[in-house]
DNA sequence: ATAACAATTGACGTTTCGTCAAAATTTATC
DNA sequence: GATAAATTTTGACGAAACGTCAATTGTTAT
C-alpha cells in the first residue's frame, strides 16, 4: 500500500476520535444532547473540521453503526472458529450476537436509529448502501452455518422452506431482543423473565421442530454455550459478569 | 356520562385534526419535514394552541401512535371473532397485524420511532406508560389465543417453554417484518423475497415443530387464510389489492 | 351590561444547525 | 532558507425550528 503522511494519518486518528467521543458522548448523555457542538468542544477542535468529516451529526451515527458492524462481523468470524457440531455452531453464532449487544450498546442500538424516521432521511445513499453491505457480511455469517447443517446432513429444511427463510427467523428472534430490552418495554409484567434465555429457548424449540440434528433432548447444549464462553469468548465474558 | 359542552368537543375534535394532519404530513414529507409551525399553518390555528394540545412535536406522534394502537387492538378484536380452530385463530391475528402495518404504515413506524435514541427522551412517562398500556392490550389478544389452543388440547408446550416465550417468538417475528420492510433493508439481495410469506411460512414451522395441531400437512392454512380476509377483512383485503 | 375567566395568538428569545470568508498552517518552488 | 501556492482550520454568521408568554380575543357567569 502506499504510504500515507502525517497528515493523512492524523486525519484517519481524528476521525476515530470523533467517534470514540460520540459513543461516550451518547452513552452518558443520550442522544437527545448529542450534537456538533458539543463534539467540537470535546474532541477540542472547531465545527468546521468536525464538519470536514462528517456531513451531519447523523453521518456521525451512522459510521459510528458501520466502525461497529465491523466489529460485530469479526465476533461472527471468532465464533466460526468452533469445532463442533452444526448447532453448536449457531450457538456460537448466537452467543456472539450477544456479546457484541452487551458490549457495544450505542453501536447496536444505531443500527435502526440510522434508519428511524427522522434520521434516515438525513443521511447520504452512500452510507446506507455501507451499512447494508455490512448488515449482509454480518447474515451471510448465519447463513454459512446454516448450508453447513444442510450439506452434512444435520439439517433437512421442510420442502417448502428455503434457507434465507430460516435466516429470517434468526435474524427476527435475535432483533426483537433488541426491540424489548433498548425500548424499555414493560416484557417483566408480561411474565418474560431473561430476554436472552427466551431467544435461545424459542430458537431452541423452532431448531428442534425442523428437525435440526443433534436436537436438544439428544444434546446438552447449556454445556456447549459454557464451552463456547471458555473457548472463544472468554473475555467478554467476563467482562459481562464483572457488569 | 357528564354532556360535553361545545367548547370542549371543539377541543376533542381539533386534537384529532392535528393528528389526522400529522399523518398526513409525515406519510407525505418525511418525519424531518414534520414540525409544529408546519402543524400550525396547516390545521389554520397558532402555534401556541396547537402547544396547548401537545408538550412537543415528539408528543404528537406519540399520541398519533397510541391512537392507532386503539385501531390495532379492534383490529385483533374483530380477529378473534373468527369461528375455527386455534391455528386458524391465530392465523386470523396474523393477518389482522399485517392489514394494520399495511394501512397504518405511519402510525406502524410510529412505534419504535417514539421508542428510538433522540426521540424517546422527549417524550413523558406519562405516554410512554400509556403507549405500553396498549401494547400490552395488542399482545394479550395473542395470549389469548394461546391459551385457548392449551385449554382445549391443540397445543402443549414443551416442558421448558411457557406461553409467554411462545408470545415472544410470535411477536419477534413479525416485528422483523416491520424492520425488513420500513427500514429499506436489501432483503431482496438475500433471496427472500415477499416478507409476508416469509413470516408465515416460519411462524408456520415454528408451529408445527411444537407441535399445535391441526398440523399444516393436515389442515389447508392457505384456504382459512382466505376465509379469513373474506369474512373478516373484506373491505382491508381490497383495499391493499387495490393498491 | 359588565366583570371574571378561559382560550388564542404570533412575536420573541433560545438553541442548534450547517456555511464560508478569513486566518493559520503545511507543502512546493526557486 | 525565503517566498509563493495549496491546504487545512477556524469561529462568527444566517437560517430554521423550538417552545414561551404577554397581549388580545372570545366565552361564561353575575
Amino acid at each position: 500500500m502506499t504510504k500515507l503522511t502525517r497528515k493523512q494519518r492524523e486525519i484517519i486518528a481524528r476521525k476515530e476520535l470523533i467517534l470514540d467521543i460520540s459513543a461516550k458522548l451518547i452513552a452518558e448523555q443520550g442522544f437527545s444532547n448529542f450534537g456538533m457542538d458539543r463534539i467540537a468542544e470535546l474532541t477540542e477542535y472547531s465545527k468546521g473540521t468536525i464538519y470536514q468529516h462528517f456531513q451531519c451529526k447523523e453521518e456521525v451515527l451512522m459510521h459510528l453503526c458501520i466502525r461497529g458492524l465491523r466489529t460485530w462481523r469479526d465476533f461472527f468470524d471468532r465464533a466460526l472458529k468452533l469445532r463442533g457440531n452444526s448447532r453448536e455452531r449457531l450457538l456460537a453464532i448466537h452467543l456472539a450476537h450477544h456479546f457484541y449487544a452487551k458490549l457495544y450498546p450505542v453501536e447496536y442500538e444505531s443500527i435502526y436509529t440510522v434508519k428511524s424516521a427522522g434520521v434516515r432521511e438525513k443521511i447520504s445513499p452512500e452510507s446506507h448502501a455501507a451499512q447494508n453491505e455490512l448488515m449482509k457480511d454480518v447474515i451471510d455469517r448465519v447463513v454459512i452455518v446454516i448450508d453447513e447443517a444442510i450439506e452434512n446432513g444435520d439439517l433437512k429444511l421442510p420442502g417448502t422452506m428455503a434457507p434465507q427463510d430460516l435466516v429470517y427467523g434468526f435474524w427476527a428472534l435475535h432483533y426483537g431482543e433488541l426491540m424489548f430490552e433498548t425500548f424499555n418495554f414493560p416484557y417483566r409484567n408480561m411474565g418474560i423473565g431473561d430476554l436472552e434465555n427466551n431467544v435461545r429457548l424459542v430458537l431452541r424449540t423452532l431448531l428442534d421442530g425442523l428437525p435440526w440434528e443433534p436436537v436438544s433432548t439428544r444434546h446438552d447444549y447449556t454445556a456447549s454455550a459454557e464451552r463456547i464462553m471458555r473457548e472463544i469468548f472468554p473475555e467478554e465474558a467476563a467482562a459481562i459478569a464483572a457488569r
